[in-house]
DNA sequence: GTCTATAGTTTGATAGAC
DNA sequence: GTCTATCAAACTATAGAC
């Protein structure tokens, strides 16, 4: 008797078919709003009728779910991928463009991923844990930069998700916020005593 | 002829039934969340039926319009009300915490205020007034402090908002963001060179 | 001004034919 | 696996009686 296959042709078509209605959730929730993303708009994106979506997803949460592992676990990839610099100065300054421009570059993601905006939506642990890893992996950079204590990562991530929510709440497409991540970024290091330049204007 | 009386008892009637929808309408709000806000909910916390409100408002985006004017003169009205102390460090403390504990003591109305989350509605020009002001009213106690660049203003903003949203999103209900408040204004007045204690560890 | 009644829409989800 | 058909529910909003 001959083993088990590890796939075949129909899991494969299947899941190919899962990531295709994935891809239509995000266009979507891009182009008619997070909140707003429907099962028959979705279907008509993948040449489906609603119904058929039963197939592959439980319900709409579930879609949201897996939208929400999908989105953390691409920015687990690219945090994972950074070559980190030996300047603590210049690596705050890395993470913190990383993490602004993945925000901004997609707003229906950045609500999913960092708001709680959909009613019923709670995302289930398995989806819920790239998140968490995205996290320990910040930590784990401000820890090589020696940067150990609670309160400045808290401080940390705080001012990066202030800028993004402030430029794309009052300056939706342009800049005004985004210059002022840099300087952020040395007021905080000059604040917890990094080495580098000293004291500045702006 | 007599003038016109400036009210009668009609008109007083019928504001003090506004001011009671509205009243209903936070509480529902508070309760189940400010997407979910529905005019059954509302008329029935009033002792009416839905289409009652219509005598009211016009609409039910009409309802949030009222209640995003009321919630940001309100925050006016106490934003004037402050004693400012002479210190320029004291001062930036007290409206951060001033705003701060605004936005946390309700997160509905937070919601309302500051994020965009509710589908179709934009705040009519009326409504918008007094968050205008609010925000002059700050950058002129900013400038009372010598405080006068627009980046400074930005920033300063910025940083008040990434901690209340970290609190909400990550601890609700606790004080981890809370606490970093009034370290992160050090923080800052140290960056702008503001006078008051040098360096601080945290 | 408030009600009943209802229009008109939209939605998530299920049943069952094919 | 996809479809049609449909359900059940919710909502905003309007019309018209009282």
């Amino acid at each position: 008797m001959l083993g088990e296959p590890i796939y075949d042709r129909q899991t494969e078509r299947r899941s190919a078919t899962t990531v295709e209605i994935l891809d239509a959730a995000w266009f979507v929730a891009r182009d008619k709003g997070l909140a707003d993303l429907t099962l028959r708009d979705v279907g008509a994106r993948v040449g489906m009728r609603a119904p058929s979506l039963y197939s592959y997803f439980s319900s709409k949460n579930a879609i949201y779910d897996a939208m929400f592992g999908q989105a953390w676990s691409e920015y687990l990839t690219l945090l994972e991928s950074l070559a980190m610099p030996r300047s603590p100065r210049a690596g705050l300054k890395k993470i913190a463009h990383t993490f602004f421009d993945f925000a901004v570059a997609d707003l229906a993601r950045h609500q999913l991923m960092n708001q709680r905006t959909i009613p019923g939506f709670v995302p289930t642990p398995e989806a819920y844990a790239p998140s968490v890893r995205a996290l320990e992996r910040t930590h784990a950079y401000l820890a090589g930069y020696g940067i150990t204590s609670l309160e400045h990562g808290d401080l940390y991530t705080a001012i990066i998700g202030g800028l993004i929510d402030a430029q794309q709440a009052n300056d939706p497409g342009g800049d005004r916020w985004a210059r002022l991540l840099d300087p952020a970024m040395d007021m905080f290091a000059d604040c917890i005593g990094l080495p580098g330049r000293g004291r500045r204007s702006t």
